[in-house]
DNA sequence: ATGGCAACATACTGCGAGTATGTAATAACC
DNA sequence: GGTTATTACATACTCGCAGTATGTTGCCAT
């Protein structure tokens, strides 16, 4: 690959201006209350501009989606990494969840406003390699015989639920009490589901 | 209270038109591609008419919402209510849940369509009987002492998870097959949850 | 040099939510 | 029982905004 011109430098920083701008007023506004115009003023270029980069509001929305969820998904796949035991990685990759939670974007734009505007099919499609990274974690536990088979039901059902105590995190008013509860509860359904594990522990 | 006048009678009639258009349209067509001249064409009057008995499209759909959700609250509390021993109920009105699932109207308006354009506090506002249901079951059995203390958090991810399962349902090709799977997954992971149960049961 | 394309800007269209105003029938009041 | 107020709509309009069509300007290849 040829070293990159100037111009072609010009050219990524005006579409990343536009991401971000998109981020931040999707994220401060919502969806549906922020216009282009908005968007594109923010970064300091015209709807022109945008379209040129971007096919629809919707296609903005969902790279802007998709750059958040892989912000967080990295945040949680290395924690999730680290650590022997099945159990200690489940937990650190599940403690890192529980934290980007804390993040305003990701809480607003990928938990609230995702599925309403691309869809839980396309959602849920994104979050594929968070739900992967779960779904091998879930199988790796069941090898030391787990209550449940894991199915990709169960996957889905258990990542859900862990994306509603996500959402209870964000809406909490102190949220630091919300964190440590949803840690518990998290932790503590997952060793009913599958045993081998602390049998009600907090982990910070 | 004195007799209704015929009056009284077209327009509740009139309101409950443009009730019954926006939900098949809602339903169909989804919010956001739904134009108001469309309902209102739908139930043969003007937008003139719909904009009298109601503030705004989100008042609109927020109405339908609640009238698809009372229709199916109610089956489940009658289904749940029957039966002497608590797990007993709970299977009843899980099952009558899911089956209730299997309703286009429900899964689009209240479990897709909902969050997204009510937003989740005030889509949770309205779920409230049914979470109240399901709470006064969770600490009716755990009565007979629960793995995990109840809690309102509990109660939440609890009933977000079987909501997760209806989705599944209602995406699936075959839904009657995915309605078997979610029976027994929902049942296996509340049996995990609350004891005294059978321990892996497919209810009917 | 020049033709073409990339990266924008400018100007316009159309749809649809919300509003302002009209109007016919009913209800209220004396 | 005639006048007035109100209800239950219809008609006509505004305006914000997503999307489109059409410039305009520089860069790059040949």
């Amino acid at each position: 690959m040829t070293v990159k011109t100037r111009r072609q430098e010009y050219v990524e920083a005006t579409r990343e201006a536009l991401l971000d701008s998109a981020a931040r007023l999707f994220t401060e506004q919502g969806f549906a209350h922020t216009s282009l115009d908005e968007v594109a003023a923010s970064a300091r270029v015209t709807k022109g501009a945008l379209y040129h980069h971007f096919s629809s509001k919707q296609a903005l929305f969902e790279h802007v989606l998709e750059g958040v969820n892989e912000r967080i998904a990295e945040t949680v796949m290395s924690a999730g990494a680290h650590g022997d035991e099945p159990w200690g990685r489940m937990i650190s990759g599940l403690n890192a969840f529980l934290d980007a939670c804390l993040d305003d974007e990701y809480q607003r734009i990928c938990l609230q406003q995702g599925p309403a505007v691309l869809g839980w099919e396309r959602c849920r499609e994104v979050e594929a390699r968070m739900m992967g990274l779960l779904e091998s974690m879930l199988t790796e536990l069941s090898g030391s015989g787990a209550r449940l088979t894991p199915s990709p039901l169960l996957t889905r059902v258990l990542f859900r639920m862990i994306s509603e105590t996500a959402l209870a995190i964000g809406e909490a008013e102190d949220k630091q009490a919300a964190r440590a509860e949803a840690g518990e509860l998290v932790t503590g359904l997952l060793s009913s589901v599958v045993p081998g594990a602390p049998a009600a522990g907090g982990a910070s």
